[in-house]
DNA sequence: AATGAATGAGGGTTCATTCAT
DNA sequence: GATGAATGAACCCTCATTCAT
């Protein structure tokens, strides 16, 4: 006997607001927040247009609860990663895999999102008020900080040779990004796993040849 | 005589098609591109609407027009570097420097076009045609493949240890964009020649503690 | 043993059906007939959609339901001092008493209804069919006609002088209505007092300059 | 020779400001100004919907365009009256039947007006903004206060008795909207030079039976 | 070549009403 | 009887594009 739906109606189960937000998942990543239209996303989650207003109070709101619901886990895990009592090099490798994990399956939501973040349109009425601008920054900056604690660690451990941690942090990110939206990486966990290796190998020794390799 | 303006009408010299490129580059930047209107790019161009039309078959093609122009000077500049007879090693210190001064001048714009760019809104009438998007791609790639022969250079020198240039390359240029994207660059000479180092050294050597350092 | 409420839930003894009334009293009040909400009025009357729609068909019906509960106590009253054996003069005073009182009470509302009730929206679908609109007016009229009730007897006893009744009537009531709605009545006995002498003072003895005043 | 129309297109001559402006007054007149839809507005003045708000800034100024340019020219006659070297008594005759003139051609349209011009809705977004609501109260001030001008030089004149001015011509003023509003005042000349006696009649000597008459 | 009045498809949001529980 | 989630028609407004002058 299933508990969710006890008489079994065409009702999928997910629950009204489920399927509104699985539906703005699908169009927000592919339109991107512009161009993606209530309609279309009522379309796709079978509801009707004020039962979206129904569960948030607009547009600019049900990205950000998307947003929000998505990263949840993801911040988890990693916050879990960072206060992990291992080698600050294997927690390395072990943080980018979690990023390229999620961004690999974020992509291109997350891609809207970075770009409806930037300060672009700060004038004017734009669809993101400054306010709400900040708190998705933070949201992000947030896990950057994840990568700055660990790359901290390894340079009191004196793995990581003294450097501009939030630099570094931000640079490791980039590259890890870089590598999702350009298609470098494939859905497949062979492929997130040889990235992995791949980024976590020049970024700690460089591409520049030395005696040592 | 006035090469510019034959007639010498009121016109400030640069003819109407530059002042609305002008326009469109500020506003663009400013906005965005769903976020711009023809109306704000007419009013600080000075100019009239149809005007526009006259010169650009469409607000996108006015984008891709202002893109093109913008980054003509920076593909040759890049060339160049690239052709140079120098040692690999200094070449690519020359040519993130330029990377750096061009990205830092254009970062808003720039911003723009990538998100634009991006895989999203494949079907629909959408602002951007598929065979459109693939025109800016190449633009982009273009210049990173200036990156890779370098790259490949330094390593049939064997001063840069072998490994996939296209992703090495890729890799630099994601690190570049981010310090310019997250303001870790000024627009001063000084910070780019600084920050330009910074990359150089990181991404030739890695962040992690050897005996060599 | 409690009256109102049989088996004596938490509600607080008026009964939904009045809960309801009340509450759409204040909203209708507040905001008008087209930018009250059903919402605001539950969330007032502290009951759920539904039984909004259980008592009353629509919207409007409640509307008028209100409109009418409210005014029987006043039109009664109004109809007790017709029949009064009194000098008419006497009467024109109290009716105007009664009148003041009643509409200082309700003016918003009435405000709102007068609107409502004009010709406005004849055609189309509109909040309120005509037949509707008809009951409305004659609602009005009736008290009216109790005016004119008064002035007839008046000008039969040749206190008043002969004239169309049914104008100067109406020409007292629109009178009182503009004291009423141009906030030149408090909300206190004495205003109330005060503002009907000078009503009927003007009424009976108009603004000129007579020798016998 | 139509020096409007020099080429004799089908524009009907009046500019598309001016039939908007007219179907305007004919939808709100009809229908109020929340029911009056921009669509229908447009369907009337044939024209196209963006055309609206090239002219207007939205529905609001429309309407508030509308107010001001259709009682123009009523409010420089009525100041004309009071200006007039003549009678007192005179000149409220005249003012009377100049207010009739006008609130008759436009009874439904300042209906409307005088409705969304009350307080209600203070709070909450409401159509009307308070500062907007402030410049139509004074408009409609403005006119009674020529009332109020030609009274107190009765007064001084002592050939009205002292009373509150302000009230008395409040009053008169109510009166007259009353006769127009119950529909006691035809379109014609005859009726509204009638009327105009009436009002004068009473206001001026009340209805009360004296001596004198 | 330059202009700007006119256009209308399309978007976000509101809210009265229904109906299954 | 009481409820409130679901609904969709309707509304105001934006803005890229056209075309006659």
């Amino acid at each position: 006997m299933n508990n969710s739906q006890e008489h079994g109606q065409v009702d999928d189960g997910r629950g009204k607001r489920q399927q509104i937000l699985d539906a703005a998942y699908t169009v927000f990543s592919r339109k991107g927040y512009h161009r993606a239209t209530v309609d279309e996303i009522i379309a796709l989650a079978d509801t009707g247009k004020g039962t979206v207003y129904n569960y948030f109070v607009n547009k600019e709101q049900l990205f950000y609860t998307l947003i929000k619901e998505c990263s949840a886990k993801f911040e988890a895990d990693l916050a879990a990663i960072a206060a992990l009592d291992e080698l600050p090099l294997d927690k390395v490798g072990k943080a980018i895999k979690v990023f390229l994990e999620f961004y690999v399956a974020n992509a291109d939501l997350w891609r809207v999102l970075m770009y409806e973040m930037r300060g672009v349109g700060t004038e004017g009425k734009s669809a993101f008020t400054l306010v709400q601008r900040e708190k998705y920054k933070e949201r992000f900056t947030h896990t950057i900080e994840m990568l700055e604690k660990i790359l901290q660690e390894g340079i009191d451990q004196k793995v990581i040779r003294p450097c501009d941690v939030t630099k570094a942090a931000h640079g490791l990110f980039s590259v890890i990004l870089m590598m999702v939206f350009q298609g470098f990486v494939g859905q497949n966990d062979e492929s997130i796993e040889k990235v992995s290796r791949n980024i976590a190998d020049i970024f700690l020794y460089g591409v520049a040849q030395t005696n040592n390799n």
